[in-house]
DNA sequence: ACAAAAGTGTTATCCTTACACCCATGT
DNA sequence: ACATGGGTGTAAGGATAACACTTTTGT
């Protein structure tokens, strides 16, 4: 709604040639997901992006920029990369896409050919707790999973894979998981979030003692599933353990 | 030389708004370096940085960018992060340390006052192998300690800083030192470097055996020094196990 | 002979890995 | 009772950390 009113574009306010993507992960039965936008009225997915107000630091720009076209308001985006192929945006075959359709009527042709650079921008949610909302240009606004992303503009796949890359890195030496999984988890979960981020399968025993060990886990009452089989523990993150994790990482070199 | 003729900037040919700053780093005498450049009859000194041309990729005009400042081909420049504060560059402190100098003719007032993102690049280099020359702009073209940098341009102390924090995550999970050792050195040296990034002291006999074990060193003769103790064995990089390591990484999650 | 620094060895401790075992639960 | 999956145990092997010992060299 007011992130809304906002949309419409002023193009001497923003920097031009700029603009930045934002990569959100959300994790759900088992899968790793993307939030991705359709464009309106076409079979056409994209990141949610959008360009820099001259007025803002870039990381406030993302932060921005996720909300207006997202609805969804993060307080903290990590940039990972920066895109800058003359032709990362195969502009024509992307005009080609667009016939018949229509564009913010101040996007005239000729700034939109123009070159752009793209900063990518990455986060963790926890994907219930948001309701993302498409923008103007858009009608829809969808998680998808990464192992099943439609085709999408310009180059947002292979800032998907960098993005992911990235993460898969992270996961070698800092904590995951608190803006990814609900409140209370099981331990089988945190392992399917592990198993999916590093596209393999882990040993359930060594897992779980490994996890213990970094001490940022807090162990809740048990959860009767009505399965048959024993009824697993909930674990949740201690909060003040898991950022110190983050600060000084897991483990590193001796 | 024939780089210093493209010196004289069209600023039409360039990406409005953004540069790239190159964190070259090299080793000697057991110090960690950085390659600045001083301005022309200026007290004040800077990263090797320009502009991109509207045809080139973004990691080719880092290449070329570093070319024409200081003279030095360096194959790979590695991107680490990208700087967008709005008033990264405190411009009018920096219009006022300009007092007098002379500017490129073209570089207008207007232009310069511009906001500008700025990519930071990051290389590594054996600095006795490579003869850096200042360009047109600058009177000096200098490895300074990275413990006694120099009062800086805009936020160059900064984009330093963060370049080094890089270097220092990296060492923990990559090999280091192919390019910023002589062909052939002493364990003793190699255990500086890793000192002088790590910066803390680290134990001589599991340095020793920890580095043998990852299998990218190959021993050679030892080397007569003329001191009054046993001489070292000479070590040079195996370069296949180097790079292999280099893709698959040293140690990880299990 | 001695100091200095290089190379190697020793030990306790910890972590990793691959399993095995028992336990709780619903059918 | 039994299959299913959860929690914990164990033993072998490897890595780490601290420090001791031996060797080579020039003075």
């Amino acid at each position: 709604m007011c992130a809304k009113t906002a949309s419409t574009l002023d193009l001497s306010a923003v920097l031009p040639g700029l603009s930045i993507d934002c990569v959100i992960f959300g994790f759900d039965r088992g899968k790793l997901h993307v939030l991705v936008l359709k464009w309106k009225n076409e079979d056409l997915w994209a990141l949610p992006g959008g360009f820099i107000p001259a007025t803002m630091d870039i990381d406030q720009a993302a932060t921005k920029i996720l909300e207006e076209r997202t609805g969804i308001r993060l307080p903290y985006l990590a940039q990972f990369h920066t895109f800058g192929k003359v032709n990362r945006r195969r502009i024509d075959s992307f005009l080609d896409q667009l016939k018949g359709s229509v564009l913010p009527e101040n996007w005239m042709e000729e700034w939109i050919r123009q070159r752009f650079v793209s900063i990518g921008y990455l986060s963790l949610v926890n994907l219930h707790q948001c309701r993302p909302s498409p923008d103007l240009f858009s009608d829809a606004c969808e998680w998808v999973q990464v192992k099943e992303l439609p085709p999408m503009l310009f180059d947002h796949q292979h800032i998907t894979e960098k993005a992911l890359e990235q993460l898969r890195h992270q996961i070698n030496y800092l904590p995951i998981g608190l803006s990814l999984l609900p409140e209370k988890f099981t331990m089988k979960e945190l392992q399917r979030l592990y198993e999916e981020v590093l596209e393999r399968k882990l040993d359930r025993a060594n897992f779980q003692k490994k996890m213990l060990k970094l001490g940022f886990l807090d162990r809740q009452e048990k959860q009767m599933t009505g399965a048959a089989h024993k009824a697993p523990y909930l674990y949740s993150f201690n909060t003040e353990a898991y950022q110190e994790l983050l600060q000084k990482g897991i483990g590193y070199i001796s």
